[in-house]
RNA sequence: CGGGGUGUAGCGCAGUCCGGCUAGCGCAUCUGCUUUGGGAGCAGAGGGUCGUAGGUUCGAAUCCUGCCACCCCGACCA
C-alpha cells in the first residue's frame, strides 16, 4: 500500500485523498459529492463524537433534535443569514412519485403532489431552532437555553472534496439562548475554548484561537469565532466556528422574554460548530509518506498485536500469552487487536497497521517467547524496541500518552516554523507563497481584505484573540493598523 | 458552472488511434501443498451490463452523440 502512496511532497491532494480511500476511512458514494464514511472512519468520528459530547455536558448543555426541513419562509427572515445560505440549498418541492405512465418501471414526479410551501435541507439550523424556541421562552426564568444537536446538513458546494468539502456532512451545532449580551458573548467564548481544547488534547493540533473579519463571518451573526489551524502543506484550516448572534435571531422570530425588571427584551443568541471535517484536519496534521499518523487518544485501535509463529503450536502458545497482555491492556482501557488471522504473513500486517495508523504495534514471536519479550513499534517515529514482557502494559501505557504529546509538539513545532511576521506587501506575496500562517498589518477594510486575496490567494484567517497592540502599517494600503492579523491560503 | 483528464473483474492497469475469433495482465479471492521476525512460493480455479443511454455497422471496449461520476486547474464557498 504505501510503496504506492505519492509522497506528501509530491502530489500532497493525491496523498491526501490516497490516504482517506485506502486507510478505509471513507470513499465516494454513487451520489455526487456525498461520501459513505467507513467502519474505520467512523470509529475514530465517534471517538470525536464521545469526547465533545462530554465535554458539552461537562459545561451544562444537552442534546436535542430538530427537524432536516426547514420552511423556505423560516429560512427568509433573518435576512443575513437568508442571503449567505441561499446559494447553497438543497430544496424539496414535491412529497410524490408516481409510475410513469409511458415508461413501465419508471418513476417521476407527481406533478399533484407539490408542496404549498418548499422545504429547504437543512444547511444549519438557527431558523428552525429559534422557531421553536419562540414556544419556549417566555419569562428570564426560562433562560438560558443550552441546547446542541448532533446531525447531518446539506451545503450543495460546487467542488467537494472527501471530508473536507462534501454535499452532506455530519455535524454538531450548539444553539443557546440568554438574557444578556454579557452571557451570550462569554458562551461563545467558552465553547470556543472547548474546541481549542479538543483539537489540542485529542487531536493533537494546535489551533490559533481568533474571530473572523466581517467578509469571513457567519451569515447572520455579529461576531464569528474560530479556531484555525496548519495543514502540513501550508494551508490554513478552519477547524471549529462559534458565533455570537446578538439579538438577530430574537428579532426575526420575535423571541422575547420578560426581565426580573419585567421589561420585555430580545433573547441573546450563539450558535457554534465542528464537523466531519475534522477528520480531514487529523490526516493532513500528523500523518506521513508511510500513511495514515493517528493520536492514540482518537485512534479506534490503540495497540496491534501480531502472532509470528511456523507451527500451529506456536500459535497456541503465543495466542495464550497474547490474550494475557491484551487482557491486562484493555483493563487499563486501552484497545487492543489481536491480529491473528492467517491468511496474511506478518510483513504484510506490520505494512497493513501502519498504514492504517495504529499508535503502537507489538509482535509476539517464537524467540520472544523463549527471551521473555516482545517487539514493540511506534507509528510516530517507527522506533523498534525490543521490551520485556513484565511490566509491559505500564510501559505501553506511558508510550501512548508519549505519542500523544509527541504528535503534538510536532504540530507546534511545524507551526512555529511556517509563522512568520511580514512587514511590506512583498515580503508578504512571497511568505505566502511559500505557505503557513503570516502576521501582518491590515487596515481593518474589507477593500484591502478582497484585494490581497484576488492577488495572492490568501485570506485573513482570523485577528487572533491573543493579539498584542502594535502600531503598524497595512501592507497593502499604507494605512494606520493597530495590531497584525493572520493571513494564509486556506482550504 | 468553465477548461483539461479519466471511467475495462474487488483494486491497479493494457487493449481504443487503425472496429473482427473466446477481452487480457498484475494484485486480491477460492482450493491444495510448502511458508511466516517488514507486503511469501508453486500448482490449479472462479470472477466482466468494457460508466450509462442511444446511434452507425454484417459485427462496437474500439467510431459518433447525449448523459453520469471521479480527478486536476479555475470560478464559487460563513
Amino acid at each position: 500500500m504505501a510503496k504506492d502512496l505519492p509522497k506528501r511532497s509530491e502530489n500532497y491532494s493525491e496523498w491526501y485523498n490516497q490516504i482517506v480511500t485506502k486507510a478505509d476511512l471513507a470513499e465516494h458514494s454513487s451520489v455526487r459529492g456525498c461520501m459513505v464514511i467507513k467502519p474505520y472512519g467512523y470509529a475514530i468520528w465517534e471517538k470525536m463524537q464521545a469526547a465533545l459530547d462530554k465535554m458539552f455536558k461537562d459545561t451544562g448543555h444537552v442534546n436535542a433534535y430538530f427537524p432536516l426541513f426547514v420552511p423556505k419562509s423560516f429560512l427568509e427572515k433573518e435576512e443575513g443569514h437568508a442571503e449567505g445560505f441561499a446559494k447553497e440549498c438543497a430544496v424539496v418541492t414535491h412529497y410524490r412519485l408516481k409510475v410513469d405512465p409511458d415508461h413501465k418501471g419508471k418513476l417521476i414526479v407527481d406533478k399533484d403532489a407539490k408542496l404549498e410551501e418548499e422545504l429547504i435541507v437543512r444547511p444549519t439550523s438557527e431558523a428552525i431552532i429559534w422557531n421553536t424556541y419562540k414556544g419556549w421562552i417566555q419569562s428570564y426564568r426560562d433562560l438560558p437555553i443550552l441546547i446542541n444537536q448532533w446531525a447531518n446538513i446539506v451545503r450543495w458546494e460546487m467542488r467537494t472534496r472527501l471530508f473536507l468539502r462534501t454535499t452532506e456532512f455530519l455535524w454538531q451545532e450548539g444553539h443557546t439562548a440568554h438574557a444578556t449580551r454579557e452571557e451570550a458573548v462569554v458562551e461563545t467564548e467558552k465553547m470556543l475554548d472547548v474546541y481549542a481544547d479538543f483539537a489540542e488534547r485529542f487531536m493533537a493540533l494546535p489551533v490559533l484561537k481568533g474571530v473572523k473579519t466581517p467578509n469571513e463571518r457567519f451569515a447572520g451573526a455579529l461576531e464569528t469565532y474560530c479556531i484555525e489551524a496548519l495543514m502540513q502543506d501550508g494551508k490554513a484550516l478552519q477547524a471549529g466556528t462559534s458565533h455570537f448572534l446578538g439579538q438577530n435571531f430574537a428579532k426575526a422570530f420575535d423571541v422575547k422574554f420578560s426581565s426580573k425588571e419585567g421589561k420585555l427584551d430580545y433573547v441573546w443568541a450563539t450558535s457554534w460548530g465542528v464537523s466531519t471535517r475534522l477528520m480531514g484536519a487529523l490526516v493532513m496534521a500528523h500523518s506521513d509518506d508511510e500513511g495514515l499518523v493517528l493520536p492514540p487518544m482518537l485512534a479506534p485501535i490503540q495497540v496491534v498485536i501480531i502472532p509470528i509463529y511456523k507451527k500451529e503450536e506456536e500459535l497456541a502458545m503465543i495466542s495464550e500469552k497474547v490474550l494475557q497482555i491484551k487482557k491486562e491492556l484493555e483493563a487499563k482501557g486501552i484497545s487492543v487487536k489481536f491480529d491473528n488471522s492467517d491468511n496474511r504473513s506478518p510483513g504484510w500486517k506490520f505494512a497493513e497497521y501502519e498504514f492504517k495508523g495504529v499508535p503502537v504495534r507489538i509482535a509476539l514471536g517464537p524467540r520472544d517467547m523463549q527471551n521473555g519479550t516482545v517487539e514493540v513499534v511506534r507509528r510516530d517515529t517507527r522506533e523498534k524496541m525490543v521490551l520485556q514482557q513484565t511490566d509491559l502494559v505500564n510501559k505501553v501505557e506511558h508510550l501512548l500518552e508519549n505519542i500523544q504529546s509527541n504528535l503534538y509538539q510536532k504540530a507546534i513545532s511545524f507551526r512555529e516554523q511556517n509563522t512568520i511576521s511580514v512587514n511590506t506587501y512583498d515580503e508578504f506575496k512571497q511568505a505566502i507563497e511559500k505557505g503557513g500562517f503570516v502576521y501582518a498589518h491590515w487596515d481593518g477594510t474589507p477593500e484591502t481584505e478582497e484585494k490581497i486575496k484576488e492577488e495572492t490567494k490568501a485570506t485573513i484567517r482570523c485577528i487572533p484573540m491573543d493579539a498584542k497592540n502594535e502600531n503598524g502599517k497595512c501592507i497593502f494600503s499604507g494605512k494606520p493598523s493597530e495590531r497584525r492579523v493572520v493571513f494564509a491560503q486556506a482550504y
